[in-house]
DNA sequence: AAATTAGATTATAATTATTATAAATATAAA
DNA sequence: TTTATATTTATAATAATTATAATCTAATTT
């Protein structure tokens, strides 16, 4: 934990960005819950209680920055909020999420299972892929499994 | 178009809605603008042409309803704002989109790319896949040419 | 046909998420 | 220390969406 939020102090002082202790509160908390999806609210409750003098513009914009960073994506499930997602180190590209219609549960899918549909996109339609986003939307395990017990 | 409209008509009946005017004057600007992304405020607007007594309100529930027959898909490319884009008829699958980052065109792809992913999330995760969203963020044909040029 | 009912719409208010603004504070440079 | 710049706080403003109550429409029953 400490040693990722070194190596993301390093990223934001390489673009001339300070890591003050509102950012790095924010920070820790988007690591305790990296398999989480938390919305800015959500993240701003979590923050207070390390942090309680925070505002919520602040995490706003703290999130923003660290969108622009490539830090977190944001992402929307159709729910009217964005969520924000610590990429995985190293990661060139968004991960993929899973996402329950009975449930509401969120997996996410850490392969890069798009590698090559993305060549077929570059090379047939002339378009030069930077990014992705994929979520697709279904029955997890868990339900699949209550359905079954209840027929 | 005439077809079209009387094709979702029948849907619409088999659930036991109506096509009211306000509802087919949505519709109608739908069809007409089919390749568009429109958010229900583009629709109102557009609407409120053909029949200037529509209220925002009616042109959300009718999208909401729409979306729920799946006649129409909700998705958000990430600004503030839900996007309304006919589903193609016939089709098992939302299309896939490609939004430049330099000049915000969206581009579709109606071929389903990702039917050996599919197989594959549903063979090594277990989960049933019913529909999916996927958006490439990039360069499109335009601007890297224009790049180019520059160059 | 008249009365009844359920469904849909309008106009408006309320809510929620997000962004903007101005004053205060902290940090870094001179 | 003084000055300049970046950041944060508190608050107001904006924008998207949803809820509410009154009204209207069309179908159904009497
Ligand atoms: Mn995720
Ligand atoms: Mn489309
Ligand atoms: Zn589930
Ligand atoms: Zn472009």
């Amino acid at each position: 934990m400490e040693h990722r939020i070194d190596r993301i102090k390093k990223q934001l002082h390489a673009q001339s960005y300070k890591l003050t202790p509102q950012r790095e509160a924010t920070l820790r908390v988007l690591l305790e819950r990296e398999e989480d999806h938390l919305s800015a609210e959500d993240v701003y409750l979590l923050v207070k209680e390390k942090a309680p003098e925070i505002g919520l513009a602040t995490v706003y914009r703290t999130l923003e920055l660290l969108s622009e960073l490539k830090i977190v994506d944001k992402i929307n499930f159709g729910d009217g909020v964005s969520r924000y997602d610590l990429r995985k180190e190293g990661a060139e590209h968004f991960h993929h999420h899973l996402v329950c219609i009975e449930c509401g549960s969120v997996e996410e899918i850490i392969d890069d299972l798009l590698q090559d549909v993305e060549k077929i996109v570059q090379k047939d339609w002339g378009f030069q892929v930077k990014d992705h986003r994929l979520t697709f939307h279904g029955i997890c395990k868990q339900c699949q499994e209550i359905t079954v017990e209840v027929t």
